[in-house]
DNA sequence: GAATAATCGAGACGGTACGTCTGGTCTTGCA
DNA sequence: TGCAAGACCAGACGTACCGTCTCGATTATTC
């Protein structure tokens, strides 16, 4: 995160109560207000913290939006169900869920929009939340692999390569249904999108781009 | 100023000319500035004009940029390419380059965050900006379907289904990989993208996600 | 006082009710608060006035507060009340009568205090408020001289020169027996100062201190 | 000072180093950012010392700053100068000497403005500063008299007033001209003072306030 | 020689005000 | 009558200090 009383002693220490509220009233608020009317003057009070406190943690507004957007994230996870349709489909249907709460909408997208100028901010935002979820598409494929759905990577840097696509294919694909498209990603468009995967991913093309 | 009365006499050459420069302004301050430090007095001062014209004109910061940034996607063609795979790499990679663009950078994402509370700004997102794409994903089909690339729908709501599906992971999938994932959406990867959509769309799946 | 539509045309113009409504907002802070506990906010709060408005006109608490209290010195005159005497003990009653009250007790010295590191403040300070005052020093002498009460000045140097000590030996008795020894400069005492000053001014001394 | 440890047994004493450190600290800080710009924080720093050391002392700002102001006026004396005059004017040389210090011109007047609305604070003051200065005007008339250069006083309370009326005179003239008209109280100027004081004092006005 | 007790430095805490900036609205006077 | 210029109210910004508190570590006195 950003702080563990670092090392030193001296001092009285941070309230660790103070980061948990903090986060959570930061939710809140996203929930009530969203990303522009949120204020920090009004997260503090929500949390019962004055501003200086919130201030000696996060830079910003940006920086604290991440981190409370990624706490979100932290129930991502992929159990085997059996296949790797089911393993798909289960994933994405958690990731939509998410995107459904008021507050990861109003937040995720803000940040994004801020890291697009801010390179710092765009590290944390991949830390924090990107990695964490493309870790899945490696343990997923991984486990395919082990199930001889997939067929093995014979080419260390294809792999890495694949993988960004497929990651960036699903999640992308989703955040737009849910955030710009603004149509619910229920279970019916999921096995729509799991389909079109499953088969593009599992076809050997016999040529590239040509007709 | 740029009030030199070119064509028109004395009644009112102004207005017009108005528009265009606060658009151009609004686009070079998003390049220079980037959205969160976008300011509606800077804008106008860029474009020579008084705040108040701007505010006649548009509600806010949001309206105003979604018109700004819509006009960039203004360029976006679809000229037969001869095979449903040329097209979509033809479209992608155009898409692709439109997003590489700073202004377009700064100002989408920021305008779909903002979308996720105000629905007269989503329903003009998807006017101004949205709508424009989703249909060079049903000429491309119609398209496919004339050269027999692909089997024409039997069902009409089926058939908007998957248009639907398909322009979100077309759309969302570039927009993750440039703004999220931070990677140039370079022709290697838009190649990989549309195999994978190929064979998907292609392939008739034997019921995947089975009970 | 500080601005008064720079002899600029265009825009608005300053509301001059606000000048008003602002320092007599000020000396109803300093009379309920006194000079540290005074805020712009809160004076901006009672003058129904933004704080942009505030500090678009003065710099700080210090000038504020000068042309707030300078306004309590307007009202000093020096009527002919027929002998040297009785002007003088007319005037420092005057002067005690404003330093009795509290807006400018509270105010006077602690800008007096910033003045000690601020030359622009000073000057401030001497042309708003100081200079007002010595001049009815320079009156009263010019009409105890025409009355006889006084000799003719030979040296206009040294005319200066005494008309200071004059005024620093008045004001800043009135100044040090209202708000440092915190007793009131009444009827009595004033005469006793009188009695003090005309007879050290009016006798012409042998040569005091020798050297 | 304010504590040494008097009747408490148990615990650690107090530095005695730390209340030295703290005033000379504070004289430090007055001279280089003044009054208004001085905070407890940068004084413990100076001082070497914790913030709770300086508050475990002094009430607050204005306390801190009457104590470190006041030792500066221990080396007021009145040692014999042969005469009435000579002695007002050393006492009021010594008395501009410390006024022309940045120490005292910054802090001084400071704390006699909050003293208008603080009896504790101006409590403190006389105690500490006024009470010490008066001393010497009751010294002086007391010499004087023993000279014969003063008649003896037949009422009690009429020298009383007398002595309070002296006082106010010639520290409030000293003040003003250095502090308010912020010219050097040099010889010259003490030597006009004092025979306006003195010719003001022995010489027996026939009327009070009469022409 | 503990135990006790008040001190020390350091620094986080809840607050409050700062002076600035921006958002939108509303007068002005020029053309 | 439209528009630039700019003043207006409202309120958030991020910073600086305030005076208090909680630490671990000293340093005395008292048992």
């Amino acid at each position: 995160m950003q702080s563990s009383t670092p090392a030193g002693r001296a001092g009285r220490p941070r309230s660790a109560a103070a980061d948990t509220a903090i986060l959570a009233a930061t939710r809140a608020a996203l929930v009530d207000l969203g990303w522009s009317k949120l204020t920090l003057g009004d997260v503090a009070t929500r949390a019962g913290v004055a501003k200086t406190t919130l201030y000696r943690r996060w830079a910003g507004k940006n920086e604290l939006v991440v981190d409370a957007v990624a706490e979100l994230f932290d129930e991502l996870e992929l159990p085997d169900r059996g296949s790797l349709a089911a393993d798909i489909e289960g994933v994405v249907l958690q990731f939509a869920a998410i995107l459904a709460r008021p507050e990861a909408r109003s937040g995720l997208m803000a940040v994004v929009a801020e890291s697009t100028r801010d390179d710092a901010l765009r590290e944390r935002i991949r830390t924090s939340i990107v990695e964490r979820q493309k870790r899945l598409v490696l343990e997923g494929r991984a486990r395919a692999q082990a199930r001889g759905e997939l067929p093995p990577e014979p080419d260390a840097a294809e792999a890495a390569r694949t993988a960004d696509l497929i990651f960036d294919m699903v999640a992308g694909s989703v955040v737009h249904r849910t955030l710009v498209s603004a149509e619910a990603a229920n279970e019916e468009w999921v096995r729509g999108l799991t389909q079109v995967l499953l088969w593009g991913l599992t076809t050997q093309p016999p040529e590239p781009s040509d007709g």
